[in-house]
Order: C-alpha cells, then structure tokens, then sequence
DNA sequence: TGACTTTATGAATTACGTGTCATATTTTGA
DNA sequence: TCAAAATATGACACGTAATTCATAAAGTCA
C-alpha cells in the first residue's frame, strides 16, 4: 500500500506539473519569455507563486522543460512520417503533411518552436539551445538520407546535396506555416501540401 | 558662422547617435532585447548612461531607431537587384546574390533582422512590428510580380501563386543564410547563389 | 480524533534595470 | 581669460519581477 500510495503522489505531481507547463505555454507563446511573470503564470495555473518552486528550479528551467517536451513532440511525429511505409517521394510527402498537420494542431507551439530552432533564440541565456538544436539537426540528417537513397534509386535528379534538399525543403514548409499563422484563410498550407510539393519537385523552368 | 557651428553640432550629434547604433547593433544581435541593459550599451558606447537619453526616449525606442534604419538599407538593396536590368530569370538571380551579399556583408543583423521579420518578435510589446512586417510584405509582392510577369511571358511555369513563389524563394535564401551563419567553411550560399536557383529552378523530380 | 509529517502558500526579501536629475564638465562668445 | 550657456555624467529613486521561507493547511496513520 506503501507504493500504490507513492505512486499516486507521484502521478499527482507529475498531472501538476502538466497543468503548470500548459499554462505556460499558452503564456509564453503569446507574449515571450520575458513578458510573463512567475506570478502571472501561477495565478493563471491557479498555484501559489511558491508552488511553482516546488516543481522547477526556476524560471528559465521552466521555459527549458517546456520547449523540450514540446519539440521532442513535434519530432518524434515528423520522424514517425519519414520512417513509415511508401518510397522516398512518399515519404517526403507524408513529412510534408504531417507537418503541416502537428503545426496546425499545435499552434501555439509554432512561434516558440522556431523561436528556438530558428537560432532567434534571445530567450535563455545559454544552454537549451544546444539540445534542440543537436536534435533539429540529427533530424535534418534523417531526412538528407531520404534523399540520398531517392537520388541513388534514380526517383530524384541529384540537382543539389541530399543536406541541402532537406534543409530546403524544410524551409518551404516553414515558410508556409508563417504565411498560415498569419492569415488561415488566405493560405493553403497545412491544407494542402501539394503547394509546396509542386514547388518543390517541378522547378520553375523547363529543362 | 552661427550656421556652420550648428551643422558641426548637428554632425557631431549625428555622428554619436550613430556609435550608439552601432554598440547597440553588437550586442541585442548577441544577446537579445531583454538581455542587454542601457547601461551595458552606454558602457561599451563609452557614454554615461544619462547621455543615451539624450539620443533616444527610451530603449525601445533606440531599438526601433536600429531595426528600421537596418532593416531600410536591407530593403534597399534588395529591391535595386530586382528592379535592375535584365529579364526575369536575371532579376532573380540578381535578387539571390544580392541577398546573400548583403547579408553576408552585414552578419549581424542577420538574427535581429530575422527576428523581426519571421514574427517571431517578442521583444518589443507592439508597434515595430507593424512597419516592419508591412515593408517585409511589400516587398514580397515586388519580388512576386516578378514571377508574375515571367509567368506571363512564359519564361516561368505557373507551378504556384506568384506570391508563393516570392514566399518560397525568400525562404530558400533565409534557410541557406542560417547553414552558413552557423558554419560559414562548410556551406556554400552567399558564395554561390547556384546552389539555390538550381533548387527552384530546376525541381526534383523529370516532369 | 489527535499528534506528527508533508505540502502549499504568499508576504517579504532580494536583485536588477530603467530612466531622472542635481551636479560637473565643456563649449561658447565677449 | 572668464562667466554664462550648453552638454555630459553617473549615483540614485523607483518599479518590477524572481526567488525564498516562516507559517498555514492538508494529509497520514495509530
């Protein structure tokens, strides 16, 4: 009984912290790190300013839980896409949906996820990036090797390194999103990937 | 003689705002708005901090002053390149280079500039955005009535809504800048604007 | 239920950064 | 050269927000 009762404590405290974390992030997305108080976000998460002790270090810590547990989200999703079924151009269409579709189901998540994997990140100090950025890039090289293994299938013409195309295309859909996040009704995004797929495999001008 | 000692003065007034501008630029492109105090600018400016405000109301306000002014020679040159000579094809390369040698020319606004543009600005609470952001549009619908009218010529395959294409191209160059801004020896972009048109222009896939 | 342990609370402490202003310094013009 | 005007200075007043901690409240178990 001695366990089942820490256990519950433990689920308790961790469904706490959740609830903290959420309320951060709808603080944090909307008006940045700096402008939300501790204060602010405890009221919000109705605790006590010093519960909040209780469940981080400290502020920047908080911040950093948060954009951790976020991108890994986002990331496990987008790499989730690229490893199912289907051949590379599959895959690199499924990347394609699938993140427009997380972004779109996550919006609040945007603004602070490339906040911090844009390198725009004047947030903390010093320390989160190099984990998301570590793994931004290891998830760059995932799909690089798309590529690759579509170039050597002869599925994709070798019109630039597999690096390059992966950053490339990833920027497309970023791009994208903003234009989405900015005027849902005006653009076609996380609707409908073709938008940036055509772009992406047509090219502009004919051979 | 009381007007040339007035213009000496002005100069002079001129000439320090400037070295403020500049002390400024170095460090909120390290360490963000929020992250750099009056006092830290005033110090390696080697001004009292009292002194700044005779130079700008207040530090939003210096800020504002900076990202303007930066983001105006930005907007400048790059608007000459497309609005040069030479048919579409040319005007966009000329657009590709141009960027990357402003950018490469100007390293350090690069992340302050971008974190203006890309909206993921939480570092001034309002008001800088909306000029910003409505010259950064602008200036994507110059750069997409270019498509348009290589669309109409015939020289462009309509593959996307011009502004699209402006979107999509931008975003190309933004992503390459950030390759080579985190490691200039290994990535090509302002080097060989190539790199990029090969991308756009030519797709991935054979039609 | 009541003694004891654990956890939550928020007022108080502390730290820090903006912006002011009385004073010091420099410039000007006689 | 010197007094008046203009300008620069930086110690400090003030507000704000992070973090702490003495105390209150809730939970545990005999």
């Amino acid at each position: 009984m001695e366990e089942k009762r820490l256990a519950r404590k433990k689920r308790e405290f961790m469904r706490h912290r959740q609830e903290i974390l959420e309320t951060a992030l709808e603080l944090f997305s909307e008006k940045g790190f700096h402008n939300v108080s501790m204060n602010e976000i405890a009221q919000k998460a109705e605790f006590a300013v010093g519960t909040m002790y209780k469940f981080f270090e400290n502020k920047e810590d908080l911040y950093k839980a948060l954009v951790l547990e976020q991108s890994d989200k986002f990331h496990r999703a987008l790499t989730e896409a690229i490893e199912g079924p289907g051949d590379e151009i599959e895959k690199i269409r499924n990347y394609t949906r699938a993140k427009g579709e997380v972004f779109a189901a996550n919006v609040q998540m945007i603004r602070l996820y490339f906040a911090e994997t844009r390198g725009v990140s004047f947030n903390v100090r010093a320390g989160l990036d190099p984990e998301i950025r570590e793994r931004y890039g290891h998830f760059l090289e995932t799909l690089a090797s798309v590529f690759a293994s579509g170039i050597k299938k002869k599925l994709f013409k070798k019109i630039a390194d597999p690096y390059h195309l992966a950053v490339a295309l990833d920027s497309l859909c970023n791009a994208f999103l903003f234009l989405w996040l900015e005027a849902p009704e005006r653009h076609p995004y996380p609707e409908d990937p073709d938008i940036i797929l055509n772009i992406f495999f047509k090219g502009l001008v004919d051979p």
